[in-house]
DNA sequence: GTTTTTTTTGAACGATCGTTCAGTTATTAA
DNA sequence: TTAATAACTGAACGATCGTTCAAAAAAAAC
């Protein structure tokens, strides 16, 4: 035996990854081509069959780390009891979770008809997973008689939608800083189910 | 002279559109071929030329069209005074204009990357129009002392926000009828800005 | 240094893309 | 009916696409 896999690979793959992660997030999946990629890491665009088996598996490995990595990092976090503050700990978490990474959630959201059915499936447990947080949040919450909502599940989604918002317009040098757009997105949120 | 401009002109550019933006939605701009929109109007490609002078602009007629008809069809509303009643009066006017307009809705904000830089800003100053109308209804509420937010800006956007997700998700033979979405939300807003 | 295996190249494949345009057909004014 | 023009065809243009693969280069094992 000789060359054990990996004496480039190790380093080759992470960096296809996370340019295509950048090319797509800025130009599109359908408007990004295997050359392009493959000249961004210094190959030619055969070679990068050698760790994707085709252009769509970049993507969807992209999606599926991003959104396992996600759901990992929340079960990592120690959790506050109450919940007032717990659904202030969540919205806390998303939102930094979120903003440090806009280009993995600008694809997440935008490529996801690029991917086979079955991997649109994986995806979709995946975020249903991550509602469901949110969900339970409230389901407890209501359940001391902390909040109210008519509905949770839809409660839920808007609350989501209202949060995924903020990555579609927030600059880190804006007329905000994050620490002021986590508190008044905390307000809203809370008032919302109150 | 003979042969007025639009014999069969004047249904076979509609025509185009619409089927333009079926495809569109469904496949995503890039991913749609000039071939396969003439295609279904029983068209060879080049006749769609003379309609539109490139493929871009099928897109960009499609938005500016549906940003501006937004904004007419709101102006023609008669609305109410009272700032409760406006807001209110609002979230049912988007969930209404919205859902009933899926596929202009989904690329109006998917496909705004494939716009030259020159439509985009078209594009991106009628949206800002239209947030200014829920930002003129959040300032009035907090004049007269019926509202609370601590950012009238964001406060706008991340109520857009979770307007924008019930396309997403909601079907028209779901769960919940209109009405009850409607309702749910007009209760999450009003007491957002409590 | 030789062998073995990984990694990459570079050319080629067939397909499809947006767009152009000379020529044909369909329609209408005169 | 004839002339004028709008509408459309069908072929062609050059370019680029995702993917494959034999051959070459590079690196590790012996």
């Amino acid at each position: 035996m000789a060359r054990t896999l990996g004496s480039h690979a190790k380093h080759t793959k992470p960096k296809i990854s996370a340019i295509a992660l950048n090319l797509f997030s800025e130009l599109g999946f359908a408007a990004v081509s295997m050359r392009q990629i493959a000249a961004k890491a210094g190959l030619q665009a055969g070679a990068l069959y050698n760790y994707f088996p085709d252009k769509q598996s970049i993507l969807s490995e992209l999606l599926m780390n991003h959104m396992e990595n996600l759901l990992e990092t929340w079960s990592a976090q120690v959790l506050p009891d109450e919940p007032n503050e717990l659904l202030k700990f969540f919205v806390d978490f998303h939102i930094d979770y979120h903003l440090n990474r806009p280009d993995e959630v600008f694809i997440a959201y935008m490529e996801l008809r690029n991917l086979s059915e079955d991997n649109f499936r994986k995806i979709e447990k995946l975020r249903g997973k991550y509602e469901l947080i949110l969900s339970k949040i409230l389901t407890d919450g209501v359940k001391e008689d902390l909040f109210f909502c008519k509905d949770i599940k839809i409660t839920s989604l808007a609350i989501i939608g209202m949060l995924k918002e903020l990555n579609t317009w927030y600059k880190k040098d804006g007329r905000v800083s994050v620490l002021e757009v986590k508190n008044i997105y905390k307000e809203i949120v809370l008032k919302a189910v109150s």
